[in-house]
RNA sequence: GGGCGAUUAGCUCAGUUGGUUUAGAGCGCCUGCCUUACAAGCAGGAGGCCACUGGUUCGAAUCCGGUAUCGCCCACCA
């Protein structure tokens, strides 16, 4: 009659499938809308060159889930995807390709050539992850994916460029940049990645003029000494005292050298001494600035050695320090050796040693735009998740450096400045001048240089809005709720939008940050390409359902810490996903279109009112109730493991574990038929529940289940649409409390056939009592839920019975459980179950009995506690007084 | 040189404002089960000086100080 529901779930040909059916539908599309409120993201733009890798997976999650929980929620939900053009890294791949395929670099192909070449590249070859990112089922407004080398954005970046520039915020200016010899750029600070190398410190004696003496000073790259100007020490280090003013011999060159005093030199480093190479070191830079030397280049762009270099011209870096280094032994120059450890500098797209280096660049000055920035995070408009990362994030604002931002590549914005030939005037314009105004001259040509892909990324929350355009969009979805991404991108790319949303919107581009952590191996390992270790998600997403990877990866962050990862891991949430296939599988056996109709709010408050839920009813729904608190709480405060967790257990152990099994009873074995579809109506209602609060963290599975649960008339044909009301009146505390009682005791009577290895198809007797006769009421009216939970076929239920013979015993609350077992009963285990639970209550008592014993306790704890551990107390005597009975009635 | 994180069961990790938790989960392990949703499952069980060390407190896995190990980030000592 019905199709029939395959035992495991398969999401093959289901998750396509619906991506397909929700894009036909355009749930994921948001639009201006005044009578919603909106709920915006932008998504952090992978490079156009990226694959999809498992900490994209991760962090696009965090988003989706948010995406889908507010547009649940009724907020106009805009997640706004798109791609960085990612300068450096996207032309390094195209040079590689070139040099592969053609045998070309981009010299031979000229500067028009390339950038078509890459452009062509990125049409066809890039954007792949946007694809990948579907198969995770993220939910993104396709029809608003942006790049941030496309028309608006490209002229949004001039039009930042201009107007920073005319604020006198942008300069150009020479100074000691960071330097990549193989992608040929200039580098900011911040792509500078430094690490700790075992290196050495060389000592070189260079002689003072005129004396016989030495002056010894201590470098790391001894290659630089070509360069040397000057040698500096501290003005009272008495040690040289007598020697500034005089000049010193560079050794192997022979040049002059004055020995100068500087406050910035350390006496306790190495000699106290310190060679001065203005064009090759920011120190020594500064060093040369304040006693106005002339920097000495020895260097070329590919950090090789230039023709300032002498015999060593020509050579490679590492190369020239190796024979000057020979050189300076065999002239009695090198006084020694040590080991030292020092960081150096890297470049954070090829990983070459980066140079300090002498150039003209542009800049921008950070300090006016830090301090608003700075503002808005110490006043709390922004907030970050989890808090401790505002420290670093305030720290690295309050100590801002200005940021070189040209780059000497040809793949990015380039630079709209143009420069009259003819007299020199500087023109800043985002449509090409055609003369200068100046002098009229024709002959104008614009700076080769383009900008640093950051700057453009860090106009992403607004310029893909349509800013400088007023758009509806801007005004609408502006400034964006929460920002989604890893704190390694904090400083490149957070604090700058920060401090451009303020400057170019006077308002804060978002109010949340959510941090997530970094995706390790199971050792613990950075997933790298070199190191092979990564885990491809969409192998996983093949391998198991996207499902399944987003549950697990879920199940396993806590908020915003690292996570180990294996393919096993995976598991967890392909089991999660199939135990709810058959939860769901199970109610589709037993209902029919009636219970579907009744699975609704209004059924359930009705049977409430006319007291046809039984406890366990009252139960589950009370316990439903508490979970969508849970949940919604956790999404609000970006605790999304909290949240999975709730779930997952409220689902697994309280809905499947107890819940389904116990209204059984009623589907199977009542006659009555009101009680079956009441039954049937609960606990579909209740699995419809399950299915809204997990959608936004498994959307295909609940989405998949919910169009064969809903009923015919439901006006809600996607599971997308609504997240489950809170419903305080179906919360019952009594229920709670009476359904612990029985699954208490149904636990100890579980336990006893456990530990003497009873199977289930043996059934037992079981006799309940108690002194006072408070709970076997409450027993006796649940006779069917021990009978299929504990397996039991007689059960006894009278006030003050003696243990009956050959029987085991347990105690629960203030029930006591005798199980007469025949034949079965094996005393060995028996007294050692009940002596292992003595020991246990002895081993409570006593420490319960030390605190109550303490006069301070009484005097300073609050009443309540104290109340309380009398009470445990007394429950922990009563109980351990009848073990002790039980255990002396086995005999010894 | 500063800053941050981690240290809890064999493994991977949770643990909200100190006491309602007998310190939990998943995996792994042991025992019994193909119980008319699920063996990707069910029931039961074993396994922890909560890194160490002082302190605050009637009471600390939880708060404060210190130590150790591991891992990040920042910093112009050549």
């Amino acid at each position: 009659m019905r199709e029939e529901i395959a035992k495991t779930y398969d999401p093959k040909n289901v998750e396509d499938r619906l991506y397909n059916y929700w894009l036909e539908k355009r749930y994921f599309h948001a639009e201006v809308n005044p009578e919603k409120q909106p709920y915006t993201i932008v998504i952090p733009p992978p490079n156009v060159t990226d694959v999809l890798h498992m900490g994209h997976a991760y962090n696009n999650l965090f988003q989706d889930i948010l995406i889908r929980f507010y547009r649940k929620n009724e907020r106009e939900a805009l997640w706004l995807p798109g791609t960085d053009h990612a300068g450096i890294a996207t032309q390094n791949v195209v040079e590689r390709y070139l040099m592969k395929e053609e045998k070309k670099s981009r010299h031979d192909l000229g500067r028009e050539k390339f950038v078509e070449m890459v452009w062509l590249w990125k049409e066809l070859r890039g954007g792949k992850i946007i694809e990948q990112l579907k198969k995770m089922g993220f939910s993104c407004d396709w029809e608003r994916e942006r790049f941030t080398m496309d028309e608006g954005m490209s002229r949004a970046v001039l039009e930042v460029f201009i107007r920073l520039y005319n604020k006198g915020l942008i300069y150009r200016g020479k100074y000691i940049i960071n330097w990549c010899p193989r992608c040929q750029t200039a580098l900011s600070d911040e792509e500078v990645e430094h690490q700790e190398k075992d290196g050495c410190l060389w000592y070189v004696k260079y002689p003072v003029s005129g004396t016989t003496r030495f002056i010894t000073v201590a470098t790391t790259r001894p290659e630089t000494m070509l360069g040397d100007v000057a040698v500096a020490v501290h003005p009272k280090d008495k040690r040289y005292k007598d020697l500034i003013g005089k000049t010193a011999t560079l050794p192997v060159v022979g040049r002059d050298l004055p020995i100068i005093a500087d406050e910035m030199v350390d006496k306790e480093f190495g000699t106290g001494a310190v060679k001065v190479t203005p064009a090759h070191d920011p120190n020594d830079f500064l060093i040369g600035q304040r006693h106005n030397l002339t920097p000495l280049m020895v260097m070329k762009e590919d950090a090789t050695m230039n023709e300032h270099a002498g015999k060593y011209a020509g050579m490679d870096r590492l190369k020239a320090r190796k024979h000057l280094l020979q050189d300076l032994k065999n002239g009695g120059f090198l006084e020694k050796v040590e080991d030292h450890k020092h960081a150096v500098g890297h470049c954070y797209r090829c990983g070459t040693t980066v140079e300090p280096f002498l150039s003209e660049q542009w800049f921008v000055k950070m300090k006016p735009l830090a301090e608003p920035a700075l503002k808005a995070v110490k006043d709390g408009k922004i907030k970050l998740h989890p808090a401790r990362w505002t420290k670093v994030f305030t720290h690295w604002l309050e100590n801002i450096h200005d940021w070189c931002i040209s780059r000497q590549i040809w793949w990015g914005h380039r630079i709209p400045i143009h420069y009259c030939q003819v007299c020199s005037e500087v023109v800043a314009a985002i449509e090409p001048p055609t003369q200068c105004p100046k002098c009229n001259s024709k002959n104008l040509q614009q700076d080769p240089d383009v900008l640093d892909t950051w700057f453009s990324s860090q106009l992403w929350p607004f310029a893909t809005l349509g800013w400088p355009e007023e758009t509806k969009e801007l005004k609408y979805f502006y400034p964006t709720d929460t920002l989604v991404t890893g704190p390694d991108i904090i400083f490149f790319w957070v604090a700058r939008m920060v401090m451009m949303g303020l400057e170019f919107m006077g308002e804060i581009p978002f109010h949340d940050v959510y941090f997530n952590g970094i995706i390790r191996d199971a050792q613990g390992r950075k997933m790298s390409k070199s190191l092979g270790n990564g885990i491809d998600p969409l192998e996983m997403v093949q391998q198991y359902s996207a499902d399944a990877v987003r549950f697990s990866l879920l199940l396993l962050s806590a908020e915003g810490q690292d996570i180990n990862l294996s393919t096993k891991d995976f598991e967890l949430g392909r089991n999660f996903s199939n135990k709810l296939w058959n939860a769901f599988r199970f109610l589709w056996m037993n209902l029919d279109e009636v219970d579907l109709k009744n699975a609704n709010l209004e059924f359930v408050q009705k049977a409430l009112k006319t007291n046809e839920l039984n406890l366990a009813d009252r139960w589950i729904l009370s316990r439903y109730q508490k979970t969508v608190k849970k949940v919604t709480r956790g999404l609000e405060l970006f605790k999304f493991h909290e949240a999975t967790d709730a779930i997952y257990n409220f689902f697994w152990k309280e809905f499947c574990d107890w819940h389904l099994e116990l209204i059984k009873p009623r589907l199977y074995h009542s006659e009555n038929a009101v009680a079956k579809r009441t039954a049937l109506g609960v606990a579909t209602f209740v699995l419809k529940g399950i299915l809204q609060l997990l959608h936004p963290f498994i959307p295909f599975i609940t989405e998949e289940i919910w169009m064969k649960v809903r009923a015919a008339g439901d006006s809600e044909s996607s599971v997308i649409a609504k997240w489950p009301a809170e419903t305080r009146a179906l919360i019952s505390d009594a229920a709670e409390r009476d359904m612990e009682t029985l699954q208490n005791a149904i636990g100890a009577i579980r336990n006893i056939r456990g530990e003497m290895n009873i199977p289930h198809t043996k059934l037992a007797s079981v006799i309940v009592t108690s002194m006072n006769g408070t709970n076997l009421d409450l027993i006796r009216d649940h006779k069917p839920f021990f009978e299929h939970l504990a397996k039991v076929e007689n059960l006894e239920c009278r006030p003050k019975v003696q243990k009956p013979p050959k029987s085991a015993a347990a105690v629960v609350n203030d029930l006591e459980i005798y199980m007469p077992l025949e034949g079965l009963i094996d005393f060995e285990v028996e007294r050692a179950r009940l002596q292992k639970e003595i020991k246990r209550l002895e081993q409570q008592l006593e420490s319960l009995n030390h605190k109550l014993h303490s006069t301070d306790f009484l005097k300073k704890a609050p009443d309540d506690v104290i109340d309380r551990e009398k009470r445990k107390k007394a429950d922990f005597e009563s109980n351990l007084e009848k073990l002790k009975s039980n255990l002396e009635s086995l005999g010894v």
